[in-house]
DNA sequence: GCGCCGACAGCACGATCGTGCTTATTCTGG
DNA sequence: CCAGAATAAGCACGATCGTGCTGTCGGCGC
């Protein structure tokens, strides 16, 4: 049921995402589907953790379990081009963010915490890199994770919006750049 | 009229941007607001070029009076900081394109006719950067107005959402990467 | 000075929104 | 086997959505 909603959300969007087309879409009736939540605003989180959740398990997972250091940094990037490619959690972050960004509420703490943590969990990520001396000691962690953000937003407005066929490879430039200068 | 439709659907987004809001905002009744526009889709698009013009206004006009070449490139970025910041256009084609960029229509296509037109217009500039031989000939202009775009997506998050202190000194420092690496 | 035309208000419409309350069914533990 | 909890539907509510139609002004051209 998550599921779906998360996938629907995607589309039109977290504050879009009505109680009545859900439950249209999950062949369930209106309050039998709001029982389930208690408001909307919970809908509304419930399914930010859900989206969560599977970022976590497509992307920063398969991280960790991959090699310590630049590799690992290099499959974060490449599961997280997947997930924004065919799979709708990753857009909702982004569509979320821009959505809640200045209507104050848990919804946007909620956002406001994830994303902090996943800046945290790159910049460890890059730490340990540079631990083992395959990136500069002068680079900047946090920088590094704010700009592999950014060039993922980019990513994301160039893929859906524009439909930019160069989108992967311009991604791809971006994020070497992002290495190599991080390397020096 | 116009100036507080972009306004407010800066803060609640162009689709969240409603008649009866937007009429009571204006001091108008509903119906006689909705008279000026003949849809909501006409209001929303005629929004759009209006915060198109604002931005020509304050950003790329300015670009253009300053010296061609890579202070050109540094006007443009700097008023696009300063918009980003402290006006309300900047923000809307960012949401904007979030919650457009999978409903078909013609609110999209202007989306991505203006995007379009930004990048062309930054790739010129940084064209004219080269001819200068301030930036390198190996340089690929749309990638580098790519890139830049994606820095101004991560400012926009790390402004608005996050509000992260850090938010503009990140930017310069994306931006400054971005221009040292077109040297090489 | 009169008539017209554009700007605006008033009102109504069907639809949908979020949210309750009251039932009926189904599952489950003792 | 039965009581009670969970799960769902049905229905209703006030509000607001986008969009029409009708009427009332006020200014401008003839």
């Amino acid at each position: 049921m998550l599921d779906q909603a998360v996938e629907v959300a995607s589309r039109v969007g977290l504050a879009g995402l009505t109680i009545g087309s859900l439950a249209n879409q999950v062949e369930l009736s209106k309050s039998g589907l709001f029982a389930h939540f208690k408001s909307k605003e919970q809908l509304q989180i419930q399914v930010l953790q859900h989206a969560r959740e599977s970022f976590t398990d497509q992307v920063v997972r398969p991280a960790v379990a991959a090699q310590r250091g630049e590799p690992r940094l290099r499959t974060l990037f490449e599961r997280w081009l997947v997930m924004a490619r065919e799979s709708a959690p990753g857009c909702l972050f982004v569509s979320a963010a821009t959505e809640f960004d200045d209507q104050p509420g848990s919804v946007r703490d909620q956002l406001v915490r994830d994303h902090k943590d996943l800046m945290e969990s790159i910049a460890q990520m890059f730490r340990a890199a540079v631990s083992e001396g395959q990136l500069s000691e002068q680079a900047d962690p946090e920088q590094f994770a704010h700009d592999l953000y950014a060039v993922m937003l980019g990513y994301f407005h160039a893929l859906r919006l524009i439909q930019d066929p160069a989108a992967e490879r311009r991604t791809r430039r971006a994020f070497e750049n992002l290495l190599s200068q991080a390397k020096s």
